[in-house]
DNA sequence: AAGTGGTCTAGACCACCTT
DNA sequence: AGGTGGTCTAGACCACTTA
Protein backbone atom coordinates (compact mmCIF):
# COMPACT_ATOMS: atom_id res chain seq x y z
CA UNK A 1 0.00 0.00 0.00
CA UNK A 2 3.01 1.98 0.81
CA UNK A 3 4.78 1.33 -1.74
CA UNK A 4 2.22 1.78 -4.95
CA UNK A 5 1.45 5.07 -2.98
CA UNK A 6 5.09 6.13 -3.05
CA UNK A 7 5.99 4.63 -6.75
CA UNK A 8 2.91 4.72 -8.39
CA UNK A 9 3.74 0.77 -9.10
CA UNK A 10 0.54 -0.73 -10.17
CA UNK A 11 1.78 -4.19 -10.48
CA UNK A 12 4.41 -3.66 -13.67
CA UNK A 13 7.17 -1.11 -12.44
CA UNK A 14 10.11 -0.37 -14.74
CA UNK A 15 9.64 3.11 -13.62
CA UNK A 16 11.99 3.83 -10.30
CA UNK A 17 11.25 6.53 -7.63
CA UNK A 18 13.84 9.34 -9.22
CA UNK A 19 12.14 9.00 -12.66
CA UNK A 20 8.61 9.18 -10.94
CA UNK A 21 9.98 12.46 -9.25
CA UNK A 22 11.57 13.64 -12.60
CA UNK A 23 8.13 13.71 -14.14
CA UNK A 24 6.72 15.55 -11.47
CA UNK A 25 8.81 17.93 -11.26
CA UNK A 26 9.35 18.93 -14.56
CA UNK A 27 5.48 19.61 -14.79
CA UNK A 28 5.57 21.48 -11.78
CA UNK A 29 8.29 23.94 -13.11
CA UNK A 30 6.29 23.37 -16.46
CA UNK A 31 3.43 24.56 -15.14
CA UNK A 32 4.40 27.22 -13.41
CA UNK A 33 3.61 26.20 -9.71
CA UNK A 34 7.81 25.72 -9.14
CA UNK A 35 8.28 29.38 -10.69
CA UNK A 36 11.44 30.57 -12.53
CA UNK A 37 14.51 31.27 -10.08
CA UNK A 38 12.84 29.20 -7.37
CA UNK A 39 15.25 27.61 -4.72
CA UNK A 40 14.82 23.52 -4.45
CA UNK A 41 15.75 22.60 -1.26
CA UNK A 42 16.37 18.98 -1.31
CA UNK A 43 14.69 18.33 1.82
CA UNK A 44 11.20 20.24 1.38
CA UNK A 45 10.94 18.47 -2.52
CA UNK A 46 11.61 15.34 -0.55
CA UNK A 47 8.41 15.71 1.77
CA UNK A 48 6.33 17.62 -0.78
CA UNK A 49 6.51 14.83 -3.08
CA UNK A 50 6.92 11.80 -0.11
CA UNK A 51 10.40 10.61 -0.67
CA UNK A 52 14.12 11.21 0.32
CA UNK A 53 17.50 12.77 -0.42
CA UNK A 54 19.03 10.66 -2.88
CA UNK A 55 16.07 10.30 -5.22
CA UNK A 56 15.18 13.93 -5.27
CA UNK A 57 18.52 14.51 -6.59
CA UNK A 58 18.99 12.71 -9.38
CA UNK A 59 15.74 14.09 -10.91
CA UNK A 60 17.58 16.99 -9.70
CA UNK A 61 19.96 15.96 -11.96
CA UNK A 62 18.26 14.76 -15.16
CA UNK A 63 16.56 18.16 -14.81
CA UNK A 64 19.43 19.58 -15.16
CA UNK A 65 20.19 17.88 -18.02
CA UNK A 66 17.45 18.77 -19.78
CA UNK A 67 17.79 22.73 -18.54
CA UNK A 68 14.85 23.23 -16.33
CA UNK A 69 17.22 22.98 -13.47
CA UNK A 70 20.32 24.59 -12.70
CA UNK A 71 23.10 22.92 -10.16
CA UNK A 72 25.69 25.14 -8.42
CA UNK A 73 28.10 22.30 -6.09
CA UNK A 74 28.00 22.87 -2.55
CA UNK A 75 24.76 25.37 -2.75
CA UNK A 76 21.78 23.76 -4.21
CA UNK A 77 19.60 23.38 -7.10
CA UNK A 78 16.85 26.33 -8.48
CA UNK A 79 14.47 26.21 -10.98
CA UNK A 80 16.62 27.91 -14.58
CA UNK A 81 15.95 31.64 -14.49
CA UNK A 82 14.43 32.57 -18.04
CA UNK A 83 15.40 36.13 -19.09
CA UNK A 84 15.26 38.28 -22.04
CA UNK A 85 18.67 37.28 -23.50
CA UNK A 86 17.42 33.62 -23.04
CA UNK A 87 14.43 33.41 -24.64
CA UNK A 88 16.25 35.13 -27.37
CA UNK A 89 19.07 32.56 -27.60
CA UNK A 90 16.44 29.87 -28.08
CA UNK A 91 14.36 31.77 -30.17
CA UNK A 92 17.67 31.93 -32.77
CA UNK A 93 18.02 27.94 -31.96
CA UNK A 94 14.12 28.02 -32.85
CA UNK A 95 14.23 29.54 -35.91
CA UNK A 96 16.95 27.03 -37.81
CA UNK A 97 15.77 24.06 -35.94
CA UNK A 98 12.12 24.49 -36.37
CA UNK A 99 11.92 25.39 -40.60
CA UNK A 100 14.36 22.11 -40.91
CA UNK A 101 12.12 19.99 -39.24
CA UNK A 102 9.18 21.38 -41.09
CA UNK A 103 10.46 20.51 -44.35
CA UNK A 104 10.64 16.74 -44.01
CA UNK A 105 6.98 16.92 -42.99
CA UNK A 106 6.14 19.25 -46.02
CA UNK A 107 7.88 16.22 -48.05
CA UNK A 108 6.45 13.33 -45.86
CA UNK A 109 3.27 13.99 -44.39
CA UNK A 110 -0.13 11.94 -45.25
CA UNK A 111 -3.24 13.23 -45.80
CA UNK A 112 -4.60 11.74 -42.24
CA UNK A 113 -1.66 14.13 -41.04
CA UNK A 114 -2.77 17.36 -43.29
CA UNK A 115 -6.51 16.55 -42.10
CA UNK A 116 -5.08 16.93 -38.35
CA UNK A 117 -3.13 19.65 -39.02
CA UNK A 118 -6.24 21.46 -40.51
CA UNK A 119 -8.48 20.07 -37.76
CA UNK A 120 -5.77 21.10 -34.65
CA UNK A 121 -5.75 24.83 -36.52
CA UNK A 122 -9.70 24.86 -36.20
CA UNK A 123 -9.29 24.04 -32.29
CA UNK A 124 -7.06 26.64 -32.24
CA UNK A 125 -9.51 29.64 -33.98
CA UNK A 126 -12.00 28.32 -31.82
CA UNK A 127 -10.28 28.38 -28.58
CA UNK A 128 -9.09 32.09 -29.09
CA UNK A 129 -12.91 32.95 -28.97
CA UNK A 130 -13.64 31.10 -26.59
CA UNK A 131 -11.42 30.36 -24.17
CA UNK A 132 -9.27 32.31 -21.64
CA UNK A 133 -5.61 33.83 -22.82
CA UNK A 134 -4.23 30.51 -20.33
CA UNK A 135 -5.34 27.90 -22.21
CA UNK A 136 -4.41 29.16 -26.20
CA UNK A 137 -0.88 28.02 -25.94
CA UNK A 138 -1.88 24.24 -25.75
CA UNK A 139 -3.22 24.35 -28.80
CA UNK A 140 0.22 25.93 -30.40
CA UNK A 141 2.03 23.04 -28.98
CA UNK A 142 -0.44 20.30 -30.39
CA UNK A 143 -0.36 22.13 -34.48
CA UNK A 144 3.76 22.20 -34.36
CA UNK A 145 3.58 18.68 -32.48
CA UNK A 146 1.98 17.23 -35.21
CA UNK A 147 4.44 18.84 -38.03
CA UNK A 148 7.59 17.55 -36.08
CA UNK A 149 6.93 14.21 -34.09
CA UNK A 150 7.50 11.94 -36.59
CA UNK A 151 10.67 13.27 -37.91
CA UNK A 152 13.69 10.63 -38.04
CA UNK A 153 16.67 13.34 -36.43
CA UNK A 154 15.71 12.67 -32.87
CA UNK A 155 18.66 14.90 -31.39
CA UNK A 156 16.92 17.85 -33.32
CA UNK A 157 13.73 16.46 -31.77
CA UNK A 158 15.06 16.26 -28.35
CA UNK A 159 16.12 20.30 -28.93
CA UNK A 160 12.55 21.62 -30.25
CA UNK A 161 11.32 19.42 -26.87
CA UNK A 162 14.01 21.17 -24.55
CA UNK A 163 12.86 24.68 -25.76
CA UNK A 164 8.84 23.64 -26.08
CA UNK A 165 9.38 22.85 -22.27
CA UNK A 166 11.00 25.54 -21.12
CA UNK A 167 8.81 28.03 -23.32
CA UNK A 168 5.84 26.47 -21.87
CA UNK A 169 6.66 28.00 -18.17
CA UNK A 170 6.78 31.52 -19.55
CA UNK A 171 3.75 30.78 -21.91
CA UNK A 172 1.66 30.14 -18.53
CA UNK A 173 3.08 33.38 -17.34
CA UNK A 174 2.35 35.91 -19.71
CA UNK A 175 0.08 35.01 -22.10
CA UNK A 176 -0.03 36.17 -25.62
CA UNK A 177 -2.20 38.92 -26.35
CA UNK A 178 -5.38 38.38 -27.99
CA UNK A 179 -4.08 40.70 -31.44
CA UNK A 180 -0.86 38.01 -31.48
CA UNK A 181 -2.67 34.77 -30.95
CA UNK A 182 -4.88 35.94 -34.11
CA UNK A 183 -1.68 36.65 -36.02
CA UNK A 184 -0.53 32.93 -35.12
CA UNK A 185 -3.65 31.46 -36.50
CA UNK A 186 -2.97 33.44 -40.02
CA UNK A 187 0.66 32.14 -39.43
CA UNK A 188 -0.40 28.75 -39.22
CA UNK A 189 -2.79 28.75 -42.11
CA UNK A 190 -0.36 29.92 -44.25
CA UNK A 191 1.74 27.17 -42.97
CA UNK A 192 -0.55 24.44 -43.21
CA UNK A 193 -1.14 26.08 -47.01
CA UNK A 194 2.36 25.57 -47.98
CA UNK A 195 2.46 21.95 -46.15
CA UNK A 196 -1.00 21.48 -48.94
CA UNK A 197 1.23 22.21 -51.48
CA UNK A 198 4.43 20.57 -50.51
CA UNK A 199 6.36 23.87 -50.82
CA UNK A 200 9.12 22.93 -48.89
CA UNK A 201 11.30 26.33 -49.21
CA UNK A 202 8.06 28.73 -48.84
CA UNK A 203 6.72 26.34 -45.58
CA UNK A 204 9.99 27.15 -44.15
CA UNK A 205 10.38 30.53 -44.42
CA UNK A 206 6.69 31.18 -42.64
CA UNK A 207 7.39 28.80 -39.72
CA UNK A 208 11.10 31.07 -39.53
CA UNK A 209 9.36 34.27 -39.43
CA UNK A 210 6.53 32.44 -37.23
CA UNK A 211 9.17 31.50 -34.75
CA UNK A 212 10.84 35.13 -34.98
CA UNK A 213 7.55 36.69 -34.10
CA UNK A 214 6.75 34.73 -31.43
CA UNK A 215 9.86 35.52 -29.84
CA UNK A 216 9.58 39.11 -30.04
CA UNK A 217 5.98 39.17 -28.80
CA UNK A 218 7.01 36.90 -26.04
CA UNK A 219 10.02 39.03 -25.23
CA UNK A 220 8.21 41.96 -25.53
CA UNK A 221 5.26 40.83 -23.33
CA UNK A 222 7.92 39.66 -20.42
CA UNK A 223 9.85 43.00 -20.08
CA UNK A 224 6.61 44.61 -19.82
CA UNK A 225 5.35 43.12 -17.04
CA UNK A 226 8.78 43.40 -15.54
CA UNK A 227 8.53 47.34 -15.60
CA UNK A 228 4.94 46.77 -14.61
CA UNK A 229 6.28 45.49 -11.20
CA UNK A 230 6.19 42.20 -12.18
CA UNK B 1 46.28 13.34 2.85
CA UNK B 2 43.57 10.93 1.36
CA UNK B 3 41.28 13.97 1.22
CA UNK B 4 43.27 15.75 -0.74
CA UNK B 5 44.40 12.81 -3.10
CA UNK B 6 40.38 11.87 -3.20
CA UNK B 7 38.84 15.18 -4.25
CA UNK B 8 41.56 16.86 -5.72
CA UNK B 9 41.18 19.55 -3.34
CA UNK B 10 44.47 21.92 -2.91
CA UNK B 11 42.58 24.54 -0.58
CA UNK B 12 39.95 26.24 -2.55
CA UNK B 13 37.68 23.64 -3.31
CA UNK B 14 34.04 24.85 -4.62
CA UNK B 15 34.52 21.04 -6.45
CA UNK B 16 32.87 18.18 -5.09
CA UNK B 17 33.47 14.91 -5.84
CA UNK B 18 30.83 14.17 -8.65
CA UNK B 19 31.63 17.29 -10.70
CA UNK B 20 35.42 15.61 -9.96
CA UNK B 21 33.78 12.23 -11.34
CA UNK B 22 32.15 13.61 -13.73
CA UNK B 23 35.02 15.56 -15.63
CA UNK B 24 37.17 12.43 -15.60
CA UNK B 25 34.75 9.72 -16.69
CA UNK B 26 34.02 12.64 -19.69
CA UNK B 27 37.48 12.79 -20.43
CA UNK B 28 37.81 8.65 -20.27
CA UNK B 29 35.02 8.59 -22.78
CA UNK B 30 35.82 11.76 -24.98
CA UNK B 31 39.58 10.17 -25.10
CA UNK B 32 37.92 6.85 -26.11
CA UNK B 33 39.49 5.06 -23.40
CA UNK B 34 35.83 4.46 -22.10
CA UNK B 35 34.56 2.81 -25.57
CA UNK B 36 31.27 3.66 -27.10
CA UNK B 37 28.60 1.18 -25.87
CA UNK B 38 30.42 0.21 -22.56
CA UNK B 39 28.45 -1.01 -19.35
CA UNK B 40 29.32 1.37 -16.63
CA UNK B 41 29.03 -0.23 -13.41
CA UNK B 42 28.56 1.62 -11.04
CA UNK B 43 31.02 -0.17 -8.15
CA UNK B 44 33.46 -0.57 -10.83
CA UNK B 45 33.69 3.06 -11.66
CA UNK B 46 33.54 4.06 -7.89
CA UNK B 47 36.57 1.62 -7.26
CA UNK B 48 38.54 3.08 -10.98
CA UNK B 49 37.89 6.61 -9.37
CA UNK B 50 38.33 6.08 -5.29
CA UNK B 51 34.90 6.81 -4.63
CA UNK B 52 31.65 5.38 -4.11
CA UNK B 53 28.37 4.66 -5.16
CA UNK B 54 26.33 7.92 -5.24
CA UNK B 55 28.54 10.22 -6.36
CA UNK B 56 29.55 7.86 -9.32
CA UNK B 57 25.20 8.05 -10.02
CA UNK B 58 25.65 11.70 -9.98
CA UNK B 59 28.15 12.10 -12.33
CA UNK B 60 26.65 9.66 -14.68
CA UNK B 61 23.31 11.20 -14.40
CA UNK B 62 24.84 15.04 -15.15
CA UNK B 63 26.78 12.81 -18.09
CA UNK B 64 23.70 11.82 -19.49
CA UNK B 65 22.52 15.00 -19.87
CA UNK B 66 25.48 16.07 -21.89
CA UNK B 67 24.48 13.10 -23.97
CA UNK B 68 27.69 11.11 -23.48
CA UNK B 69 25.75 8.61 -21.23
CA UNK B 70 22.52 6.73 -21.49
CA UNK B 71 20.23 4.92 -18.50
CA UNK B 72 17.92 2.94 -18.63
CA UNK B 73 16.29 2.41 -15.05
CA UNK B 74 17.13 -0.52 -13.11
CA UNK B 75 19.32 -1.14 -16.04
CA UNK B 76 22.08 0.70 -15.62
CA UNK B 77 24.27 2.91 -17.47
CA UNK B 78 26.32 2.76 -20.72
CA UNK B 79 28.47 5.06 -22.92
CA UNK B 80 26.19 6.52 -25.97
CA UNK B 81 27.05 4.22 -28.99
CA UNK B 82 27.13 5.96 -31.70
CA UNK B 83 25.86 4.66 -35.28
CA UNK B 84 25.60 6.38 -38.17
CA UNK B 85 22.35 7.73 -37.77
CA UNK B 86 23.24 9.75 -35.02
CA UNK B 87 26.06 10.90 -36.86
CA UNK B 88 24.35 11.85 -39.51
CA UNK B 89 21.66 13.34 -37.44
CA UNK B 90 23.77 15.54 -34.80
CA UNK B 91 25.46 16.40 -38.72
CA UNK B 92 22.59 17.40 -39.88
CA UNK B 93 21.76 20.19 -37.00
CA UNK B 94 25.39 20.99 -36.98
CA UNK B 95 24.71 22.30 -40.41
CA UNK B 96 22.37 24.97 -39.27
CA UNK B 97 24.00 25.96 -36.19
CA UNK B 98 27.60 26.35 -37.27
CA UNK B 99 26.64 29.04 -40.12
CA UNK B 100 24.84 31.04 -37.39
CA UNK B 101 27.44 30.57 -35.23
CA UNK B 102 29.97 31.90 -37.96
CA UNK B 103 28.01 35.21 -38.48
CA UNK B 104 28.52 36.86 -35.91
CA UNK B 105 32.26 36.01 -35.46
CA UNK B 106 32.27 37.43 -39.18
CA UNK B 107 30.75 40.62 -38.07
CA UNK B 108 32.15 41.18 -35.00
CA UNK B 109 36.14 39.04 -35.21
CA UNK B 110 38.52 41.70 -34.31
CA UNK B 111 42.11 42.16 -36.14
CA UNK B 112 43.40 39.78 -33.21
CA UNK B 113 41.49 37.06 -33.71
CA UNK B 114 41.51 37.00 -37.69
CA UNK B 115 45.58 36.97 -36.79
CA UNK B 116 44.77 33.75 -34.22
CA UNK B 117 42.75 32.41 -36.81
CA UNK B 118 45.57 32.14 -39.44
CA UNK B 119 48.00 31.01 -36.75
CA UNK B 120 45.90 28.16 -35.99
CA UNK B 121 45.16 26.90 -39.85
CA UNK B 122 49.05 27.16 -40.30
CA UNK B 123 49.44 24.77 -37.67
CA UNK B 124 46.84 22.70 -38.62
CA UNK B 125 48.28 22.80 -42.21
CA UNK B 126 51.76 21.11 -40.58
CA UNK B 127 50.33 19.15 -38.10
CA UNK B 128 48.89 17.22 -41.66
CA UNK B 129 52.61 17.07 -42.72
CA UNK B 130 54.56 16.26 -39.74
CA UNK B 131 51.82 14.62 -36.81
CA UNK B 132 50.09 11.48 -36.83
CA UNK B 133 46.04 11.14 -38.16
CA UNK B 134 45.36 11.32 -34.48
CA UNK B 135 46.35 14.05 -34.00
CA UNK B 136 44.86 15.71 -36.64
CA UNK B 137 41.68 16.90 -35.23
CA UNK B 138 42.40 18.71 -31.88
CA UNK B 139 43.40 21.63 -34.60
CA UNK B 140 40.50 21.34 -36.46
CA UNK B 141 38.76 22.02 -32.61
CA UNK B 142 41.10 24.97 -31.97
CA UNK B 143 39.64 26.13 -35.52
CA UNK B 144 35.93 25.99 -34.38
CA UNK B 145 36.39 27.37 -30.84
CA UNK B 146 38.32 30.41 -32.52
CA UNK B 147 35.21 31.18 -34.48
CA UNK B 148 32.61 30.36 -32.17
CA UNK B 149 33.96 30.93 -27.76
CA UNK B 150 32.80 34.49 -27.78
CA UNK B 151 29.10 33.95 -29.14
CA UNK B 152 26.03 35.52 -27.08
CA UNK B 153 24.39 32.46 -27.45
CA UNK B 154 25.22 30.23 -25.22
CA UNK B 155 22.44 27.96 -25.48
CA UNK B 156 23.70 27.28 -29.15
CA UNK B 157 27.43 26.78 -28.13
CA UNK B 158 26.10 24.67 -25.64
CA UNK B 159 24.50 22.69 -28.72
CA UNK B 160 27.64 23.03 -30.57
CA UNK B 161 30.26 21.59 -27.72
CA UNK B 162 28.10 18.51 -27.23
CA UNK B 163 28.49 17.67 -30.47
CA UNK B 164 32.39 18.85 -30.67
CA UNK B 165 32.62 16.18 -27.51
CA UNK B 166 30.23 13.10 -29.11
CA UNK B 167 32.11 13.85 -32.33
CA UNK B 168 35.74 13.78 -30.74
CA UNK B 169 35.11 10.15 -29.31
CA UNK B 170 34.26 9.00 -33.23
CA UNK B 171 37.28 10.90 -34.63
CA UNK B 172 39.73 9.24 -32.14
CA UNK B 173 38.60 6.30 -33.27
CA UNK B 174 38.12 6.52 -37.28
CA UNK B 175 40.87 9.29 -38.08
CA UNK B 176 39.98 11.05 -41.27
CA UNK B 177 41.82 9.95 -44.46
CA UNK B 178 44.92 12.78 -45.22
CA UNK B 179 43.49 13.64 -48.82
CA UNK B 180 40.49 14.65 -46.59
CA UNK B 181 42.63 16.36 -44.14
CA UNK B 182 43.94 18.49 -46.89
CA UNK B 183 40.66 19.32 -48.21
CA UNK B 184 39.70 20.31 -44.80
CA UNK B 185 42.56 22.90 -44.54
CA UNK B 186 41.78 24.06 -47.66
CA UNK B 187 38.07 24.63 -46.35
CA UNK B 188 39.54 26.66 -43.55
CA UNK B 189 40.90 28.72 -45.50
CA UNK B 190 37.86 29.32 -47.80
CA UNK B 191 36.48 30.62 -44.29
CA UNK B 192 39.49 32.70 -43.61
CA UNK B 193 39.23 34.45 -46.78
CA UNK B 194 35.83 35.06 -46.48
CA UNK B 195 36.38 36.10 -42.02
CA UNK B 196 38.84 38.65 -43.70
CA UNK B 197 36.61 40.11 -46.44
CA UNK B 198 33.42 40.16 -43.75
CA UNK B 199 31.33 38.29 -46.43
CA UNK B 200 28.73 36.54 -43.94
CA UNK B 201 26.70 35.38 -46.39
CA UNK B 202 29.68 33.22 -48.33
CA UNK B 203 31.23 32.03 -45.14
CA UNK B 204 28.15 30.82 -44.09
CA UNK B 205 27.94 28.72 -47.46
CA UNK B 206 31.23 27.64 -47.04
CA UNK B 207 30.99 26.50 -43.15
CA UNK B 208 27.93 24.76 -43.85
CA UNK B 209 29.12 22.54 -46.95
CA UNK B 210 32.34 21.89 -44.73
CA UNK B 211 30.55 20.36 -42.03
CA UNK B 212 28.17 18.32 -44.29
CA UNK B 213 31.52 16.81 -45.91
CA UNK B 214 32.85 16.75 -42.12
CA UNK B 215 29.75 14.10 -41.92
CA UNK B 216 29.69 12.11 -44.84
CA UNK B 217 33.12 11.88 -44.68
CA UNK B 218 33.01 10.04 -41.29
CA UNK B 219 30.12 8.16 -41.83
CA UNK B 220 31.93 6.59 -45.11
CA UNK B 221 35.28 6.18 -42.53
CA UNK B 222 32.72 4.26 -39.75
CA UNK B 223 30.90 2.00 -42.07
CA UNK B 224 34.29 1.05 -44.12
CA UNK B 225 35.45 -0.23 -40.53
CA UNK B 226 32.34 -1.65 -39.62
CA UNK B 227 31.99 -4.04 -42.56
CA UNK B 228 35.88 -4.36 -42.38
CA UNK B 229 35.44 -6.05 -38.93
CA UNK B 230 35.98 -3.50 -36.78
C1' DA C 1 16.09 -19.45 -7.47
C1' DA C 2 20.08 -17.57 -6.85
C1' DG C 3 23.12 -13.77 -8.43
C1' DT C 4 24.23 -9.34 -9.98
C1' DG C 5 23.97 -4.81 -9.62
C1' DG C 6 20.91 -0.68 -9.50
C1' DT C 7 18.27 2.01 -6.05
C1' DC C 8 17.12 3.85 -1.67
C1' DT C 9 17.31 4.92 3.60
C1' DA C 10 19.40 6.81 7.68
C1' DG C 11 22.58 9.33 9.39
C1' DA C 12 27.30 11.37 9.43
C1' DC C 13 30.08 14.87 7.42
C1' DC C 14 31.32 19.12 5.76
C1' DA C 15 30.99 23.54 2.69
C1' DC C 16 29.12 27.84 2.86
C1' DC C 17 26.56 31.72 4.93
C1' DT C 18 25.19 34.49 8.91
C1' DT C 19 26.06 36.50 13.20
C1' DA D 1 30.74 29.89 16.27
C1' DG D 2 26.48 28.20 14.86
C1' DG D 3 23.09 26.98 11.53
C1' DT D 4 21.42 25.41 7.25
C1' DG D 5 21.46 22.35 3.85
C1' DG D 6 24.23 19.92 0.27
C1' DT D 7 27.14 15.73 -0.10
C1' DC D 8 28.74 11.23 0.95
C1' DT D 9 29.18 6.43 3.34
C1' DA D 10 27.52 1.94 4.63
C1' DG D 11 24.44 -1.19 4.12
C1' DA D 12 19.66 -2.80 3.17
C1' DC D 13 16.44 -3.59 -0.45
C1' DC D 14 14.71 -5.01 -4.64
C1' DA D 15 14.34 -5.25 -10.06
C1' DC D 16 16.03 -7.81 -13.56
C1' DT D 17 18.65 -11.62 -15.53
C1' DT D 18 20.58 -16.28 -15.99
C1' DA D 19 20.00 -21.00 -15.24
Amino acid sequence: MDLIAKTGRTGAPAQTNYTRLRDLIRADIVEGRLPSGARLKIDEIARRYDSSAIPVREALQQLQGEGVVVFLPNRGAWVRRVDADFLRNIHEVRALTEPYLLRWFVRHRTEAQLDALVAAQTAYDRSVDEEEPARWHSHNVVFHSICYDGHYNHEALAIAKRHTELLHTVAQKFPVSRSRALQVCREHWAIIEMVRMQNEDAAAAIVEEHVRNAGRHLIERMLAADHAGG
